[in-house]
DNA sequence: CGATCAATTGAGCGCTGTCAAGGTCCGTGG
DNA sequence: CCACGGACCTTGACAGCGCTCAATTGATCG
């Protein structure tokens, strides 16, 4: 996303992109599972929406009468203490969700990251339309479970990894999430330049540690060659093998939308 | 649950629990959102179980093909790297799920904590009913997205909290789910006690710390009143507002099922 | 071209892990 | 009933990873 996708909807423009046409991540968002006649449903009510970084989306994470899908941009998860400790818990994507069906009274806070492109809707209706159609429910509950499979890697990451793997792990989910959204190359490559949507205080916040510990692990691991950097947000991955191996090796089938 | 469920349990005998009339989870559990034609399907092809403690239950936590509610008993969720590094990444207690529809490739490990007792049923059959029953669908949704949020709170333990308040967090996170299964006694009680079903390695496993850590906490909480302890399960909390306060602080709705 | 905030780097320390040695609990068998 | 064995747990000494505090460098923007 970022780059790449991020120009793409510019240039459709807002409000032009209001039909779910030329959506970038209809493919792959929730909405792509309901049928024609409940896609339209959805479309009529829906519009889009710019949000810049930095904004406070769900205070509470419970009762705002809308929800929205990302279109480009990334969203944290936050979970704060009144002592100022906090933990980011959960990264959102293009396609992902935002909004809490059946709220209960937790306390998360969702932020943009970046500017974003959200396409939004108001709750009520959606709800219905999880009513009308099973579709979009069962839809629902696969990327609800899959949301917790990913939550259950990150906590083994947060329990049980070093801080140079956990620096690891980060980039490399960070990195998938790029790659998927890049416009699609026939080979997978094992080069990958993109920007860091995550300022180093939010890398930190993501692995449970601090700033200066995140930023020495990026120092060796540029001494490594596993990184190359430059400036503050810049970052190549020369080989993601290498990569995936400092990360302290998931088996095979590593995934983690965090 | 542990004692006081289980000897419940036992007494009604296992087979002749079938009919769920005396199910002592039934208030609770994902079957109760079926009306009464899909409760009796579901009865008709369900059976009770016993699985003893340390049994491995589901190996890759995919494809088995049964699922079951726990009826009496834990059963601990563990994802494992070849190094030896573990991470318990879930708790199930009386009245939860075990399984995961809609399987994908992910590596976890259900292993029985204690003696067991599961009231289980086949896959397809289940799944089917998710189909026909659209509630069923809509109450397992909403107990993912509960589940995704305590995995989330345990996240925040795991990232951000000192050794201390991790085992203050998991002693109030099970005090909580035993006192739920406690017959119900009119005043909440601010005083507990009961039998631990984790072993200090399994603590351990849950809180990302080694067992000597989780030992000398449990030691320096029991020199400060905090808990007291005797034997290797037995505990007793004489004010919860203390545990939660040496748990450090979560805001009010400090529920936590991990 | 400064001003400002983010990020880096360094020094020192403390919490938690590691390693090793008892100690306790509990089941088993005499 | 007691002795024994083994697993689980506790305790201690020590080391190291990551945190804290503080100063410096670097990026970004008016």
């Amino acid at each position: 996303m970022t780059a790449a996708t991020q120009s793409f909807v510019r240039s459709t423009g807002a409000r032009a992109a209001h039909g779910c046409h030329h959506c970038p991540v209809r493919e792959r968002a929730l909405c792509g599972a309901l049928p024609a006649s409940g896609a339209a449903a959805l479309s009529r009510m829906s519009h889009m929406r710019r949000i810049v970084s930095g904004h406070v989306i769900h205070n509470d994470y419970l009762d705002p009468n809308w929800f929205a899908f990302i279109v480009s941009g990334v969203v944290k998860l936050v979970k704060a203490q009144p002592d100022g400790r906090q933990q980011i818990v959960g990264l959102l994507f293009p396609s992902d969700f935002i909004g809490r069906p059946y709220a209960r009274n937790n306390t998360l806070i969702a932020e943009a990251v970046t500017d974003l492109d959200v396409c939004c809707f108001p709750r009520a209706p959606f709800e219905d339309l999880m009513r009308e159609y099973p579709a979009l429910g069962q839809a629902f509950l696969k990327r609800a479970l899959d949301d917790l499979d990913a939550s259950r890697e990150w906590m083994f990451v947060l329990g049980r990894k070093t801080a140079e793997e956990r620096v690891a792990s980060l980039l490399l989910l960070i990195a998938n999430q790029v790659a998927r959204g890049r416009p699609k190359s026939k080979a997978p490559q094992s080069s990958l330049t993109f920007d860091l949507p995550l300022s180093r205080a939010e890398l930190a916040d993501c692995l449970g540690l601090t700033i200066e510990t995140v930023s020495r692990q990026i120092r060796n691991m540029k001494s490594q060659r596993v990184l190359v950097a430059e400036g503050r947000r810049k970052v190549t991955i020369p080989c993601l093998a290498a990569l995936s191996a400092a990360a302290g090796g998931m088996p095979d089938g590593y995934r983690c939308e965090l």
